[in-house]
DNA sequence: AAAAAATACGAACGATCGTGCTATTATTAA
DNA sequence: TTAATAATAGCACGATCGTTCGTATTTTTT
């Protein structure tokens, strides 16, 4: 019997995930969305099992101390934010198309998740003055997203979509400042009209530094 | 023997404070210097009577409730944030000046509390989904803060110092974005040139709304 | 100085926190 | 199918949370 030809989907060396690592997904997915609403801070062992109808214990288990599940919800959505506007926008050529894709995908995902908030900038307040693994992983994944920013800003310079005065430092600063300022204003102060606002002022600050050739 | 002449300081129709008046004033000190740090989430009894000596009943007595204690923080950042930008500002003329004045204090007094954090920033990342008393009195005293804002904004097209076709609340939004931006990049990725260059931007922001006339 | 009122303390409460242990159940391997 | 293993539940622990209460102490008023 040939697996290959009769599934639908190929199972060619993938091994089957157990039981165990298959409701640790479950948990971490319950647990991102929490994080979301209550922040990582917020997140707590008692109340992730009540929301996934489990014990405490048996939550528990899967990572040992709950510092470990704060940086298991980190590494996820590091992982989705990844796959969801990073990989996607490297598709596209470099210069301001990608940068531009990276941009779009981004407020894309951070509209789309203004309901729960965006676990990077909230992460960002509650851990500023934290020390420990947790502000750790999150400082290296902003970064991490920053220097992907700052590199796709380079690149247009280099290929001549930005003008060359163009400073890379400053363009991120004023472009991730906005994206904190639509969270604000949508989430905690609920202006509606800040996704325009936020929006508008992003191609703002691309069109005073997008070259002027033809 | 009169009073009037012969102290320094005149004590007339002042009421001399409470011991419990001035002893809460102290408590509420320590308090904002810890939720500067912890957050207001992170301000709690049991740390606050430790930090000052006493015991939790004690230092409980003066607010009946966690939540009145946090409100009493947020009500004493607010008139300080008053006292020390808002006031002050109020004595240039209205237009440009004194909505430089108000940006030059607020950028000044968020520099010197970076190692603190800002309350109004960190509880508006706290508090986005968490409704109740203290959430609204956040919400209400950055509200004032804002209109203020706005309508030195507003002033100054009136006068002429800013472009008729001035957006205000785009210009707001711009503003508020970079100092949140600055209380980012500083206090949770440890960027020391982000002083400059959120400075920078916002007096490209304003640049950009200066209206041409000599 | 005495009486009244305000203030602070100490102890304790129920609740919840993170985290171990042990037993039982469910899954996987032989 | 049986043996080994992994996963979950149940229970309890010390710590800390906000809060209450009774008592001692200080401050204020008479």
């Amino acid at each position: 019997m040939n697996d290959i030809a009769l599934t639908g989907t190929p199972q060619v060396a993938v091994a089957a995930p157990s039981k165990g690592a298959l409701t640790k997904a479950v948990i971490v997915d319950r647990a991102l969305k929490i994080a979301g609403h209550q922040g990582l801070e917020g997140l707590t062992v008692g109340l992730l099992a009540e929301a996934l109808a489990m014990s405490k214990s048996g939550v528990f288990a899967h990572f040992g101390s709950r510092e470990e599940l704060q940086l298991a919800v980190v590494r996820e959505y590091y992982q989705r934010f990844e796959a969801r506007v990073f990989q996607p926008a490297l598709e596209e050529p470099k210069g301001l198309a990608r940068l531009q894709k990276m941009i779009n995908l981004w407020m894309q995902t951070s509209i789309q998740e203004l309901s729960a908030g965006c676990i990077f900038i909230s992460g960002a307040v509650e851990f500023d003055d934290r020390p420990g693994p947790v502000r750790d992983e999150l400082v290296r994944s902003v970064q991490i997203w920053r220097a992907a920013l700052k590199r796709a800003i380079e690149q247009a310079i280099e290929v001549g979509d930005l003008k060359k005065d163009c400073a890379p430092e400053a363009m991120l600063f004023q472009i991730y400042s906005y994206v904190q300022g639509l969270h604000h204003d949508a989430r905690f102060l609920h202006i509606s009209r800040s996704v325009d606002i936020a929006t508008q002022s992003i191609q703002q600050t691309i069109d005073q530094n997008r070259s002027s050739r033809a």
